[in-house]
DNA sequence: TGCTTATACATAATATTCTTATGTATTATT
DNA sequence: AATAATACATAAGAATATTATGTATAAGCA
């Protein structure tokens, strides 16, 4: 089963952010097969939503890019930067913070 | 705090199913006060956002609609359809595992 | 009584953000 | 040698929200 598509708007930049925080520095392609994995392939992020999204991280001055390549082919690593991290912290906590009113609004056991 | 609209998006069909199938019939109005006051003002959710949403939820057969007058003003109520029902459910669940899969992503306290 | 706020509907223009499709190219696998 | 996987990118279109605007009735208060 793959969720609704509409269902990841709005939490893409923070999943994004969090996996960044995570795991120091990571690159696109593999941004998406790490959120398929953990999620048992009921998330999978699209390079066409994916890209964008970096690209926009990185013009708002969350992250930082390092260019490497593995052979002749091009890899863009992404890191976050102090203002990221912040903002990670809000976004997630925002986040968190939703899920559980929604927990509450659709009757839904609480989370501790 | 409210949250980012963003958050919003891609819940709110699900929002309102789920508040029709709890009160039997709602208005408009109704729910945007509704889930105002059960989120302590944290959703707001805008005229602009709710109406189109219903006219959705009746194109699709997922609601009706009972027209009354309060004097001399109009008042649609709504009201799940049996497809309706069973569209709640579907998406009640689908909303409740994707929040799982979610705090799992974000490192944050599971549900029980 | 008159002003303001709340109630109650609606839609259009715009913005955002995603999907889908397409493009390019390298590397690994069968 | 052909196919799949890796790895980037962008453009057209769809979906869904925001913001602004419009109309109108009813209630509250000074």
């Amino acid at each position: 089963m793959i969720y609704s598509s509409e269902l990841i708007k709005g939490t893409l930049k923070t999943i994004v952010m969090k996996l960044l925080a995570d795991n120091d520095r990571m690159y696109g392609y593999e941004i998406t097969q790490k959120v398929k994995d953990l999620t048992l392939d009921k998330i999978q992020i699209t390079e066409g939503a994916l890209y964008p999204t970096l690209h926009a991280l990185e013009s708002d001055g969350l992250v930082t890019i390092e260019t490497e390549y593995i052979g002749k082919r091009v890899r863009k690593y992404y890191r976050l930067s102090a203002t990221g991290k912040n903002k990670m912290h809000e976004k997630v906590s925002e986040l968190a913070d939703f899920m559980n009113t929604m927990k509450f609004l659709l009757n839904l056991p609480q989370t501790s």
